[in-house]
DNA sequence: TAGATTGTTAATCGATTAACAATC
DNA sequence: TAGATTGTTAATCGATTAACAATC
């Protein structure tokens, strides 16, 4: 038997509503789909659909049972499960995210990160070692490395991932404004600042004429 | 007479083609989408189609013009126009995002940083001051904010958010983990870490070597 | 003319939303 | 029974892809 998939839309979702439950587990013990829906502002069908596709144990004029609901996102989202993680490009993005730490939660064990500045190597950031890039290789290989960070400069990036894919790295966290060519198989979530940026910018520039200006 | 506007999708791949056109703009002189589509592994119709909504000044047989084909990606992305900016809550992330930097290639000027601790008032990081978060208001009417980045701890992000947006800022970006909820007229961009990672730990985990049978 | 390339129209696909039936 | 809520089926919407005509 194949488990339905998930959409990938509605996986990005569960772990906002996984958050939310947690904050009222010691409130409430039932949720409706509608009073998430109502917090962040969606479709009320939409939550239903998405809380659908991992649990299927809502119950009409009841709602949810919260506790149940948080074990079973947490159980579609593999928490509590380890990925074994590389960091490429310790520089100030890098370096920042191996500070940020709050990565542990969702289990991404980051076992080194990996740079070619010498002056680096040796040194820790956030408690992980830098190492020189050519040890990439051995450390995916050894420790069955599955994610790969790239914060290295867009003109790198292509090539990095090529190294990581070329060492059995399943799943790419691209932090460099570009587009990766990757084989079937591997998958790339793309942290485009650059992109994002783009889109807040030209929606101020067309949408800005004067609005009303009403406060609460 | 309104412009013919940009489909989100489209826009966010423009900024991939500018910095590849600029790192061609001193080999060739012509380019096609198709070889465009080839260098990023996309459909060549849709770069076409990308193109189309911003230059219409494509020729047959020769593709186009790439110093032309810059200026419009430019133009079209609002390239050197300047948007007053503040970002809420100097923590490791947003500390990180100060260093960074690059965001002045995109007209982005951060005018101040602000948090709620007191040890951090009246300190600069990437020479951009941290001030205290009760002087956001006197700010973002003072300087004319329009784009806010909001990287406070998610408890406080959409008191966080409601405040800016009765300031008038009209764009949002927001590192968050949740959707925020916003007026008409304003746009948010969420930078959602949690729900990336949500994404590239789930494929790992069904995606994996042995692949069950199918069901009927 | 032949071939490469553009741009448009139509088909497909996935995500969201609306309508509605089922259930406690 | 009445009302709240679930879950499903159908309609809508936007993005991608395919087919094709136009052009240099």
């Amino acid at each position: 038997m194949r488990e339905k998939s998930i959409p990938i839309s509605t996986l990005r979702r569960l772990p906002v509503y996984l958050h939310y439950l947690n904050s009222l587990k010691d409130k409430v013990t039932n949720i409706s789909a509608t009073a998430i829906a109502e917090e962040f502002g969606l479709n009320d069908v939409q939550v239903r659909k998405d809380l659908g596709a991992v649990s299927g144990s809502g119950r009409p004029k009841t709602g949810y049972s919260v506790t149940e609901l948080i074990a079973q996102l947490e159980a579609a989202l593999g928490y509590g499960i380890k990925t074994n993680t590389i960091l490429v490009g310790a520089g100030n993005l890098g370096k920042a995210l191996l500070t940020y730490g709050g990565f542990a939660d969702y289990g991404i064990d980051i076992i080194a990160a990996f740079d070619t500045n010498p002056a680096l190597w040796g040194t820790f950031v956030g408690g992980k070692p830098i190492l020189p890039d050519c040890d990439i290789e051995a450390v995916c290989t050894d420790k069955k490395i599955e994610l790969g960070i790239i914060t290295v400069p867009v003109e790198v990036a292509q090539q990095t991932c090529d190294r990581l894919v070329a060492c059995g790295v399943q799943a790419i966290w691209n932090f460099a404004p570009t587009i990766l060519r990757v084989p079937d198989g591997v998958m790339v979530e793309n942290e485009n600042l650059a992109s994002s940026l783009a889109i807040l910018c030209k929606h101020l520039r067309e949408a800005s004429p004067q609005h009303s200006s009403e406060c609460s």
